[in-house]
DNA sequence: AACATTTTTTTGGACGCCGAAATAAAACAA
DNA sequence: TTGTTTTATTTCGGCGTCCAAAAAAATGTT
């Protein structure tokens, strides 16, 4: 049911909307604020105000404010932004590669970053949280920022994830299943922590840097070592009832097919993801559970080249890839008739190989009148794109959780990690 | 972006709240809305004899009030429920069998109906409106309701509605495509029209009848002459982009396979539907597109009693159609990870032949992880769900965009069609 | 008849928003 | 320089909503 009305959350709906064409948009003044959110000037003064005396905002010094082009008659305006120091984020993005963290400020600039080649396959599962913590706790010493002045971390993993209860269900990265991490990171740091899945943090990512694009109803569809999708409903990127992404590779291709890495048959990652088009070009038998190591870089390349030299084996496994692929999104198009579809990540190099199957499937797998509205974009998105998406929501939190609420005095919310 | 909050805003969402309360728990006293919409009484007090004196609610007559239970101390209650006569909407279904329309009032009580064998297949396209404008003419002479205190008509029927168009994109019940109806209704009737397609609206009567049942994440699959699904997202009806259904009957199941009503092939409604299910009986090539008739019920009981006699070729198409709604809803499940899925209508009489090749799909579909949270039901829902469903979904339209703004007299909004 | 109990209404205060007026800070013009 | 114009921001007073507390209403109990 919807939420009971009052006062407070008037006010608490307003400064966050004010938050939001701030994050939208960047600094902006006071006057920009009332278009964006068609509040008055009164009130615009009133809800600034009280956000720069909580430290959440704060105004530019004169000496930033660019020169706005012609001058302009009239009192200038005051630019304000986000307080970089109001909050600080920490990304994880965990993948079969090792670990890449990133410290970001309130602003959501990143401020410090550690790469660490820890594979985590093997690793014990306890040990996991404490491996990660230790991997935090070195990026905010490198930053030299106090562990208590973090106010949320958010973790980034393939596979799926129990964003409720905090686990990393099932993923590539580990051997095992069912590894909870939240609740350790916030036992040991006594930071707030979410984990979700890597490519809903792509699809966050889109929404933050174009909202009029990809605002709506779209699919990101992430191809790499492995296939995932992130949806985006109504201009959110949607979670299941219990956190968990699309698990667009691991729906059905065709019952019985080229056994996958989760165990099934015929899934859609085990036609598309690089291990199944290696297997596709060597020929081998699609009926062993594929080696869960790294794929080499140079192993995907030399795939690229022989397809273009055409060479029958490399052509078809992208053929394969691209009827599968084709009609996978015939059917997320016949569910969710999305506006848009995002192609996005390392796999997308060889689209020019993959694309006439895919389109070809697309035809064969949905009615034109759903297929006509759908508009299919490549974005071979750096895989930057999950370490900004899981800032940016991490930060959307933040605004949402803690923020919007009035001055911690005034209301008894557990919270010090802020400031 | 979300809506810029004030004092109306705040009026606005608590006479929603109690509207809310009211249609979930039907008639109650002030102190029970305090309960349910966490209202202080001052305000339940206020709020509600505003709506009484707008001639929304009313207060039961104290002959209404039944005995309950032991006598008690204290002030009795005074019941309030919604006043029959606030407005009145009409539900319409169009199928392949002819018409079907109710005439509800503002509780919900359906006050008149009829129905009409007229079939629409080879009509004119561009009569159709006329002929419903029609049938609602005559639906309201029947009960002596003047058209203008009809405040909204919804309809439903099988296959694409785009709402936003207010047109029949693709139907079974015609021939031709993109159909305008709601623009004809509207201006020959003056009433807002609503098209929207029939398993959607099961899942809007369902919701309606148990939201602590379905009001999560659902995916409610009919089963019947075609195959539809209406899907449940956190307690809302899924209406896509242009407001079209979830096309579950038209998803791809395998590539290549039989031909389906839709044109394509391997379609999951060319495995399940009627017709599909005696085409794979008769052992009937499925390279034909299926007759455009209604099938008679007669030819489905036989079939049925066919394959519990034991032959194989009938046995054989249930089996088929298990296997296909089987991986269907696995699809379903790796892309939303539903916690239930509803199988209704008549084809589910067929269940007990369907279900063991249903399960054994599932299980082979999907990675038992995401399988294990899911719960499947069978509800042979009466087809009046769908009448129910386009009742409710009716009214609380009108509750929200008419009741819950203040007295006519306050606003410029058009509305006429009230009490 | 007085008291107890429960429901509903009334009253007064707080808070948020808004419109209008006032103030601030610049460019422009004489 | 000094006043005028222009645009941005703040201040002030009014209005509507909510809530807590007190009052009133309506019934059962003793």
């Amino acid at each position: 049911m919807r939420e009971k009305a009052d006062s407070d959350l008037v006010r608490r709906q307003n400064r966050l909307l004010l938050m939001e064409a701030l994050r939208q948009h960047g600094a902006m003044a006071r006057v920009d604020m009332g278009r964006h959110t068609g509040l008055s000037p009164a009130s615009i003064t009133s809800i600034s105000s009280q956000l720069i005396s909580d430290g959440i905002l704060e105004e530019a010094s004169a000496a930033h404010v660019p020169a706005e082009g012609p001058l302009r008659r009239g009192r200038p305006t005051t630019q304000i932004d986000f307080n970089p120091k109001c909050a600080h984020v920490v990304a994880v993005k965990v993948s079969i590669d090792g670990l890449e963290l990133a410290l970001a400020d309130g602003r959501g600039a990143i401020l410090a970053r550690r790469t660490s080649r820890t594979t985590t396959y093997d690793a014990d599962p306890a040990a996991f949280g404490k491996l990660l913590a230790d991997e935090i706790t070195a990026l905010l010493a490198k930053a030299r920022l106090p562990t208590r002045r973090v106010a949320r971390v958010g973790i980034a993993v393939q596979g799926v994830a129990d964003s409720q209860a905090g686990t990393v269900v099932w993923s590539p990265a580990f051997r095992g299943r069912n590894i909870s991490v939240s609740a350790v990171i916030e036992d040991r740091l006594g930071i707030p922590c979410r984990v979700a899945n890597d490519a809903n943090m792509i699809a966050e990512g889109l929404i933050g840097s174009d909202r009029a694009r990809y605002g709506g109803t779209a699919a990101v569809v992430f191809m790499g070592y492995g296939v995932g999708m992130g949806l985006i409903i109504n201009g959110q990127v949607y979670h299941g009832p219990t956190g968990a992404a699309a698990e667009f590779g691991h729906m059905n291709h065709v019952p019985d097919g080229p056994l996958c890495r989760c165990g099934r048959r015929g899934c859609v990652e085990a036609y598309v993801a690089d291990y199944s088009l290696l297997r596709w070009a060597s020929g081998e038998a699609a009926t062993q559970p594929p080696s869960s190591n790294a794929i080499p870089h140079a192993d995907m390349l030399a795939l690229e080249t022989a397809a273009h030299r055409g060479e029958p084996a490399a052509l078809s496994a992208y053929a394969k890839a691209g009827e599968a692929l084709g009609f996978g999104l015939a059917r997320i198009i016949a569910i969710l008739t999305p506006s848009r579809i995002v192609l996005a990540g390392p796999g997308t190099r060889a689209m020019a190989l993959i694309r006439p199957y895919l389109d070809r499937a697309l035809e064969a797998g949905v009615v034109d009148e759903l297929r006509r509205n759908v508009e299919i974009e490549v974005v071979p998105i750096a895989t930057d794109m999950i370490i900004k998406g899981t800032i940016d929501r991490a930060l959307r939190h933040v605004d949402r959780e803690i923020f919007a609420y009035g001055p911690l005095a005034k209301r008894g919310r557990e919270l010090e990690n802020i400031a």
